[in-house]
RNA sequence: GUCCCAGUAGCUCAGCUGGAUAGAGCAACGGACUUCUAAUCCGUAGGUCGGGGGUUCGAAUCCCUCCUGGGACGCCA
């Protein structure tokens, strides 16, 4: 971390290490190891700029009372060099510290010279990491909880991007296995309806008005050239023709949602290329695998998974989970040292035996981390919306760009956590789209565009932000506004941290509110040149922190509403 | 039955590795536009943090137990 606030943060945390010690040396604490204490910001802000737990935790190994070690501790600190102009002890042994009420103005000019820069940390240090999303069915559109899951996965792309992280974003294709066998006799049977034959989509096929579509498209190309082609290799070449235009759809979806993907990763390219042969080989080198009934099977129970689980099915064809095997093993092949999965709740009970896998196959289980994100559920009139895409029946990110907007959508999937359930009252979204919060963040940067605009048609300018007079910030709403945007970069820095992008949102929404306040209370451009120009260095760098944010969450900052 | 997620204001949800007096938006009520955008602001009201036990200087947060809702437990993906 590279910000006002941490430089701070850490200097204090210096000192009292520094007071720790000497005061062991002195004898007016006994000399202990130093505890893992934090320094923090205190809710209350009558509990000063900064605290420390350092003393409570000295109690038990120093065995004093909290507030006595505080006392000690005090006594010794050496703050030079630090804004601090008050330390007090407080409740049941903080220690608070109090810095000059102007201290974090100096973070101002140097958000406004690093720009799309600022809020850029570098906690991951070039570290690659991969995070794949949505990989959703290529035999369909994208629902809801794709939605969700493009949202999420692009937005904590990004954070990591910006906590100085090589990020990849990836898709993975499922275009083999069973479902495409099911997607292929569904094609077919449309093709031969289309063409005034008795045909049935099977059971377990996809119904979806979709696949019509799709297939009328394909008779208006070829006709009736394949009515009497042998079915296996005919249902080959609606699979090839269907995919295609199915995954075009999907890329121009995510496209427009603000979603670009380094890499699309096809399932059925692992079988092809030998890496699911050479996956299930090395399992059972290292003597993972076993025979039983003629399937292959993976031991899954040494790695604290319930059952045993199948590789091989009897009929000689690998699972989906010896490919996800094959295509995990690729992924640290391809020298990922992080591996983040996006997955939908229902896809939780994978995770044990995946992490499994990946232990057998001899890498550290923790470097895949996999992302359990909660369905959404769809609310129509009040009423639940069965989503599923073998009926037919959902409401495609298409939809719900088209009635809610991109910039509302996205904000909208990223504000709660991703293990919260979510539920998406259309209606709602729809009918009372101005009150989405994201307007009321967008709205802020329009404003400072607004004055900015203005300043110009004044014959105005920019100042230089070293030079401008910004000890004229004396009003609250200013200095508040001000401590806020010094903390991006450890918003940024523990948003990445913890893979959550909805805590950068209500971040956004928070300096939002700051602005509005502060801009409804006192004018911007006045009378009072110097004053003009400190108030434009502050809502310069306002618009930096706003700006940067919605980038992150994937939302657009417009210049005008 | 086992496992995962959730339960916090009327509603939707935050609460970051345990910190001081639990927060925001919406809804409700009362105010503010002759001004750089009122898609805004200011104020009021709203809580046994699902229940009960425990751990400690200190618990919405950690442990145990029970209740409620959602999901997963296939030679499907």
């Amino acid at each position: 971390m590279s910000g006002l606030v941490d430089q701070i943060r850490s200097g204090l945390a210096d000192s009292l290490k520094k007071a720790l010690s000497s005061a062991g040396e002195k004898g007016t604490l006994p000399e202990v190891e130093t505890p893992a204490f934090v320094v923090e910001v205190p809710r209350e802000k009558e509990n000063g700029d900064f605290a420390s737990n350092l003393a409570m935790l000295l109690a038990k190994p120093a065995r004093t009372a909290p507030r006595r070690a505080a006392e000690a501790l005090v006594a010794e600190l050496d703050l030079s060099g630090l804004p601090v102009e008050k330390v007090e002890i407080a409740g049941p042994g903080f220690i608070n510290f109090y810095l000059s009420s102007n201290w974090v103005l100096a973070a101002l000019p140097g958000i406004v010279k690093k720009g799309e820069a600022y809020g850029r940390v570098n906690i991951g240090g070039g570290k690659k990491v991969q995070v794949e999303f949505v990989s959703a069915n290529p035999t369909g559109l994208l629902h809801m909880g794709n939605a969700r899951g493009a949202a999420l996965g692009d937005s904590i792309s990004s954070l990591l991007d910006y906590a100085g992280f090589e990020v990849s974003r990836e898709f993975y294709i499922n275009d083999a296995g069973n479902q495409i066998e099911h997607f292929g006799r569904s094609l077919e049977a449309r093709y031969l309806q289309l063409l005034g034959r008795q045909a049935q989509v099977p059971e377990e096929g996809y119904h979806g008005e979709d696949i019509m579509e799709t297939m009328r498209g394909f008779v208006e190309k070829y006709g009736d050239r394949y009515l009497d082609t042998a079915s296996p290799a005919r249902r080959e070449i609606m699979v090839k023709y269907a995919l295609a235009e199915k995954l075009g759809a999907i890329k121009k979806s995510l496209g427009e949602f603000g979603v670009n993907y380094d890499v699309w990763f096809s399932e059925q390219s692992l079988h092809d290329s030998g890496k699911v042969t050479e996956a299930i080989e090395r399992l059972k080198e290292s003597g993972y695998l076993y025979e039983y009934e003629d399937a292959l099977w993976f031991k899954a129970r040494e790695f604290g998974v319930e059952k045993d689980e199948v590789v091989v099915r009897s009929n000689g064809i690998p699972t989906y989970f010896a490919a996800d095997i094959a295509y995990h093993m690729n992924k640290f092949q391809r020298g990922f040292q992080w591996v983040i999965n996006i997955w939908g709740a229902d896809h939780h009970g994978h995770v044990p035996r995946m992490k499994g896998a990946v232990k057998a196959l001899g890498y550290d289980p923790d470097a895949l981390q996999v992302i359990i994100m909660q369905l959404v559920r769809l609310y129509k009139s009040g009423e639940i919306v069965r989503m599923s895409k073998r009926t037919g029946q959902f409401v495609t990110l298409e939809e719900l760009m088209e009635e809610v907007g991109r910039d509302a959508a996205r904000y909208f999937f990223v504000m709660r956590s991703a293990d919260s359930h979510l539920d998406f009252d259309l209606d709602l979204a729809k009918a009372q789209s101005n009150d989405n919060p994201v307007y009321y963040v967008q709205y802020a940067h329009a404003r400072i565009c607004s004055i900015m605009k203005q300043l110009e048609e004044q014959g105005g300018t920019m100042p230089d932000p070293e030079k401008a007079g910004l000890s004229l910030l004396r009003e609250e709403a200013e200095l508040a506004l001000a401590r806020r945007l010094a903390d991006l970069p450890d918003e940024v820095a523990s948003c990445a941290r913890d893979l959550a992008p909805h805590r950068l949102a209500r971040y956004v929404h928070e300096i939002a509110g700051l602005f509005h306040s502060f801009y409804n209370a006192h004018r911007v451009i006045t009378g009072d040149a110097a004053l003009t120009g400190a108030r434009l260095v502050l809502v310069a760098a306002t618009r930096v922190v706003l700006a940067n944010c919605l980038n992150i969450l994937g939302v657009s900052a417009p210049e005008r509403m």
